[in-house]
RNA sequence: GAGCCCGUGGUCUAGCGGUUAUGACGCCAGCCUUACACGCUGGAUAUCCCCGGUUCGAAUCCGGGCGGGCUCACCA
C-alpha cells in the first residue's frame, strides 16, 4: 500500500536506489541512437544556487523524456575547477604558497566542493551519469585543452603577441572583459592649454592628464568648424611634445571643449583611435603600474601623479578649469582595483578573423528559443579585439609552449600534458634560450571544448558518432562566452563542424521581488534550504513552470506550494485507485461506456500536447497540460462519475472504470516521470507492477490510443449539467452527495449519459419544469 | 545610446485575427460527499499599458509613444 503521505523520505529512497542500480550510467553505443548532452560544468563553488537548481532541473527533463522516447542518453556531469575564485579561497586559507603546493590545495578545495555540490545535486534527483565525470583540473583534461591549442596554434589560430589587454596591476595579470565590474565614482574634467601650428591657444579636456606622456595626437569632430582647420597640422601638447590633430567622427563636439588628446592608453576608445589612425604606442607605466619614462614624475602611482601633474600646470597657468565628473571605471571583481590597459605580450585567439564563420556555423545549430541566436550576432558583431587566452595567475592549465626572449618566435612543448615543472629544456633557432610559458589559460579555454571532452576525443573509439552533441543547454547570460567560444574552438578550431545539433537556453531566477538575488540585498533563497520544507519534486515543477525559454523570472512561493499541492492530488489519487484496483486482473474490459471513452479520449489530448511541448522543449507548457488534466478531468470529473460504479454491482460496468482508471493514470504518471521522478517511480511500483529492477524513469513514453473524438464531445453537455447541479446544490446549502429530485426544463442526453447523471448526482427523480433541486427529506433526517 | 525580450483580474500567468479572455495564488460563500480540508462545489474581481492604423472583426497584425527587464556601449 501507498504510504499516507509523499516526502522526503520515498525521495531518498530511489534516489539510493537509483545510483545503486548504476540507473543513468552510459554503457557505450549501443542499437540505440545516441542522445548527448553537452551540460554545463558548474563552477565548484560549493554550493547550488537557484540558478543551478532551475537550469539542472531543464536539463534533467530533457535527459529524463529522451530515455523514455528511447534514446540512449549520455548525459555525464562536470564540473569547472580552475580559476581566480578558487585562487582566492584558497590564499585566505592557506597564504601564499609555492606554485606546485598551492596548486594542490587548490586541487583538494575543488575536490570537496564538488563532493557537497553532487550531494545537493543528487537530493534534486538529478540524473547525470556520476560515471562520467570530468574535472577541468585533470591531467587528462589539461592535455585534451593543450592539444586544441596545438591544433589551432598549426592552424594560426593562436598566436603570442603584443596587444592591449585589460591589466590589473595588484594582481599582475592580464584580465578578460569578463574579469571587470563597473565602479561609480566622481573624478574632475580638467581643461588644459595645448599650443596649435600658429601658436595659438587650444583648451583639450581629459579626466586624465597623467597620461599626457603617452599622448600621441589630438582630435576634433570632422565637422567641427571650430577646429577643421587643424587636420594633418602639429600641436604641441602642455608638456611640450608635438603631435598630430586628426579628425574623427567619433569625437563628440559637445563634449568638454570638443578637443580631446589620446593617450596609448586612457581608456578603450583611446585603443580604437590608435589602431584606427596607426599612431605609435607609448608605454608609460611599468610592470607595477608606476610611471616610467616621464623623467620628473617617474615612480609615481598614476593618482599621485595627477595631483603633482595638475600642480606644475596651476602654477604654469595652463590648467583653464576643472569640472565635476561622475564616472565609471572597471575595477578588478576581485581585488576592487581599477583595471588599466596596458599593452602587453600575451597569448590570443584570432576570433576577430573568424566572427562571420561563427556566426554561420551558429546558424546550422537550431536555438531554442529562436530569437536566442541573437545574442550571439550582437556580440559577434561587437568584437573588435582577438581572445587574450593567457592568465598570469597559478591554478589554471599550462600553456604548453615556450617563446623566445630575444626574438619572440613560439614554439610547441614536445609532449603533452605540458608542466612548467617538467619542461625540459629549449633551443631557440635565433641561438637564444627558449622559455616555456609560465602563463596559464583562462577558463573559458578550457570550458570551451566541453562536447569534445564528453565525445571522448581524440583517443575514445567511435568519439565521432557523439560529436556533434546532440544538445546544448545553458544560460542564456553565457552565450557571449561559452557558446561563442565552444562554437570557435571545438567547432572551427578542431573539427571544422558544429559542436552540438540543438542548443537550449535558460533565464535566470531573481528574487521573488523581481530583484536580481545577491547576499548584499539579503534576498537569497537557497535550493537546499527548500528542500526541508518542499519535495525535490515540486521544486523541479516549479523549474518546469518557471522556466520561460531564456527569460528571467522571479522566484514563486506560490509556484512551489502549488506543485507541493499537486503532488498531494497526485498521492491521493493514487491511493483512491489502488483501493480500487483490487481484484482486477489487467485485462481489458468486453466494453467501455461513454463517459470511460471520454476519459481516454482526454488522456490521448494530454498525450499529445505534453508530447509536442517537450520536443521543443516547452516544459511549463507540458506541467501546465498535466494540472488541467489530472487535476480537472481526471480527479474533479472522472473519478467522481465512476465512483458509484466502484461501489456498484455491476461487475463488467466496474471492471470498464478500473480498466480506465489504470490506463489513465498510468499513462499520467509516465509524462510527469521527466519532471518529478519520484512520486512517479514509487506510484509505479505500488500499483503498476514495477518489479525490482525496473523503474518507471525508462518507461516508454506513452502514445496516443484508439481515438473518441465523438463521445468526448457527446460527454461535454452532461458535464455542464452535472455542474449546474453542483452549483445549485452549494447555493441550497446541501452536500455534494445529498440524494435529490430535479425539477428540469427536457434534458437532451441519450440515455446512457442520463444514467450516468442520476447516478453520478444522487438523483432519485427527475420532474419537468422550471430548473431546480430539492433535498430527499429522509435522508436529512437520518442522518441526524 | 544600441540590440533583444516583455507590459493581460490584487499578484503571477496562458492565449498571438472571431473564446462568455486560461489557469494558479489570494479573497468571499457553502460543503468534514467512505483518495485528499495540503480537499471539494461555487462566487466576485480585467477600459488585455497608451495613441493611431490595417481589417467586417484586434489582447492577438503594423506604426508611434510610455514603462520594465537583460546584454552591449557609455565616452576623452
Amino acid at each position: 500500500m501507498l504510504a499516507k503521505r509523499f516526502g522526503t523520505e520515498i525521495e531518498e529512497k530511489w534516489q539510493e536506489e537509483w545510483d545503486r542500480r548504476g540507473t543513468y550510467t552510459f554503457n557505450g553505443l549501443d542499437e540505440r541512437e545516441p542522445y548527448s548532452i553537452d551540460t554545463p560544468p558548474p563552477f565548484t563553488s560549493g554550493e547550488l544556487h537557484m540558478g543551478h537548481a532551475l537550469s539542472y532541473s531543464y536539463f534533467d527533463f530533457v535527459a529524463r523524456y529522451k530515455r523514455m522516447r528511447g534514446y540512449n542518453v549520455f548525459y555525464p556531469q562536470g564540473w569547472d575547477t580552475q580559476g581566480f575564485p578558487t585562487e582566492t579561497k584558497v590564499e585566505k586559507k592557506y597564504g601564499r604558497l609555492p606554485r606546485e603546493e598551492f596548486r594542490k590545495k587548490c586541487e583538494e578545495w575543488s575536490a570537496q566542493m564538488i563532493d557537497k555540490m553532487k550531494e545537493s545535486m543528487i537530493k534534486l534527483g538529478f540524473s547525470p551519469d556520476w560515471k562520467h565525470q570530468y574535472r577541468t583540473l585533470d591531467k587528462e583534461y589539461h592535455r585534451k585543452v593543450q592539444l586544441s591549442l596545438h591544433i589551432m596554434y598549426d592552424k594560426e589560430m593562436v598566436y603570442r603577441g603584443e596587444h592591449p589587454v585589460f591589466w590589473c596591476y595588484k594582481c599582475r595579470s592580464a584580465l578578460a572583459k569578463s574579469d571587470t565590474e563597473d565602479l561609480e565614482r566622481e573624478t574632475l574634467l580638467n581643461h588644459i592649454k595645448f599650443t596649435g601650428p600658429e601658436g595659438e591657444e587650444l583648451i583639450i579636456a581629459t579626466t586624465r592628464p597623467e597620461l599626457m606622456y603617452a599622448c600621441v595626437a589630438v582630435m576634433f569632430h570632422p565637422e567641427d568648424e571650430r577646429y577643421k582647420h587643424l587636420e594633418g597640422k602639429e600641436i604641441t601638447t602642455a608638456l611640450g611634445k608635438k603631435v598630430k590633430a586628426i579628425a574623427d567622427k567619433d569625437v563628440d563636439k559637445e563634449y568638454g571643449s570638443g578637443l580631446l588628446m589620446v593617450c596609448t592608453f586612457g581608456d578603450k576608445q583611446d585603443i580604437v583611435w590608435a589602431y584606427r589612425h596607426k599612431l605609435p604606442i607609448l608605454s608609460i607605466l611599468d610592470e607595477n603600474g608606476k610611471l616610467k619614462g616621464t623623467g620628473e614624475f617617474d615612480g609615481l602611482k598614476p593618482k599621485d601623479a595627477k595631483e603633482k601633474i595638475i600642480e606644475k600646470f596651476k602654477e604654469e597657468g595652463k590648467l583653464v578649469k576643472q569640472e565635476k565628473l561622475p564616472q565609471v571605471v572597471k575595477v578588478h571583481d576581485r581585488c576592487k582595483t581599477p583595471v588599466e590597459y596596458a599593452l602587453s605580450r600575451q597569448w590570443f585567439a584570432d576570433i576577430t578573423k573568424h566572427k562571420e564563420e561563427i556566426k554561420q556555423m551558429a546558424r546550422k545549430v537550431k536555438w531554442f528559443p529562436e530569437f536566442g541566436i541573437s545574442y550571439l550576432d550582437n556580440w559577434a558583431d561587437s568584437v573588435e579585439w582577438d581572445w587574450v587566452i593567457s592568465r598570469q595567475r597559478h591554478f589554471g592549465t599550462p600553456i604548453p609552449f615556450y617563446y623566445c626572449e630575444k626574438c619572440n618566435a613560439t614554439e610547441k612543448a614536445d609532449s603533452l600534458p605540458f608542466y612548467l615543472e617538467s619542461a625540459p629544456e629549449k633551443e631557440c633557432r635565433c641561438g637564444g634560450k627558449m622559455k616555456p610559458e609560465e602563463s596559464v589559460l583562462d577558463c573559458w579555454v578550457d570550458s570551451s571544448i566541453t562536447p569534445l571532452i564528453i565525445a571522448g576525443w581524440p583517443d575514445r573509439k567511435g568519439w565521432e558518432k557523439l560529436y556533434p552533441a546532440s544538445l546544448r543547454p545553458q544560460g542564456v547570460e553565457i552565450v557571449r562566452t561559452w557558446a561563442f567560444y565552444t562554437i570557435y574552438r571545438s567547432g572551427l578550431g578542431v573539427t571544422g563542424e558544429k559542436p552540438w545539433d540543438s542548443i537550449l537556453l535558460n533565464g535566470n531566477v531573481l528574487a521573488p521581488d523581481g530583484r536580481k538575488m545577491s547576499k548584499s540585498l539579503g534576498n537569497v533563497i537557497s535550493p537546499m534550504e527548500l528542500l526541508k520544507e518542499y519535495p525535490a519534486d515540486a521544486l523541479r515543477q516549479w523549474a518546469a513552470l518557471s522556466g520561460a525559454m531564456a527569460k528571467d523570472r522571479p522566484f514563486s512561493y506560490e509556484d512551489i506550494k502549488f506543485a507541493k499541492s499537486f503532488l498531494n492530488k497526485v498521492w491521493n489519487a493514487s491511493r483512491f485507485v489502488q483501493g480500487n484496483l483490487e481484484g482486477y486482473d489487467g485485462s481489458k474490459p468486453q466494453k467501455l461506456g461513454t463517459v470511460d471513452k471520454w476519459m481516454m479520449e482526454s488522456l490521448n489530448l494530454a498525450i499529445e500536447e505534453c508530447t509536442d511541448a517537450m520536443e521543443g522543449f516547452e516544459f511549463n507548457r507540458s506541467m501546465r497540460k498535466l494540472h488541467d488534466f489530472f487535476w480537472h478531468d481526471f480527479c474533479d470529473d472522472y473519478l467522481e462519475y465512476v465512483k458509484y460504479r466502484m461501489y456498484g454491482s455491476d461487475a463488467e460496468s466496474k471492471k470498464a472504470a478500473q480498466y480506465v482508471l489504470h490506463e489513465a493514470l498510468f499513462s499520467f504518471l509516465k509524462l510527469l516521470t521527466p519532471i518529478s521522478p519520484h512520486i512517479c517511480e514509487e506510484i509505479y511500483h505500488e500499483l503498476f507492477g514495477g518489479k525490482e529492477g525496473n523503474t518507471i524513469t525508462f518507461a516508454p513514453w506513452p502514445k496516443a490510443g484508439e481515438r473518441f473524438r465523438e463521445e468526448y464531445e457527446k460527454v461535454e453537455p452532461m458535464r455542464t449539467l452535472i455542474s449546474k447541479i453542483r452549483q445549485e446544490k452549494s447555493s441550497s446549502q446541501l452536500s455534494q452527495g445529498a440524494e435529490i429530485v430535479l425539477t428540469s426544463p427536457r434534458i437532451e442526453l441519450e440515455p446512457e449519459l442520463l444514467d450516468e447523471v442520476k447516478n453520478i448526482a444522487r438523483i432519485k427523480e427527475i420532474n419537468e419544469g422550471e430548473f431546480g433541486i430539492k433535498a430527499v427529506e429522509d435522508k436529512k433526517e437520518e442522518s441526524k
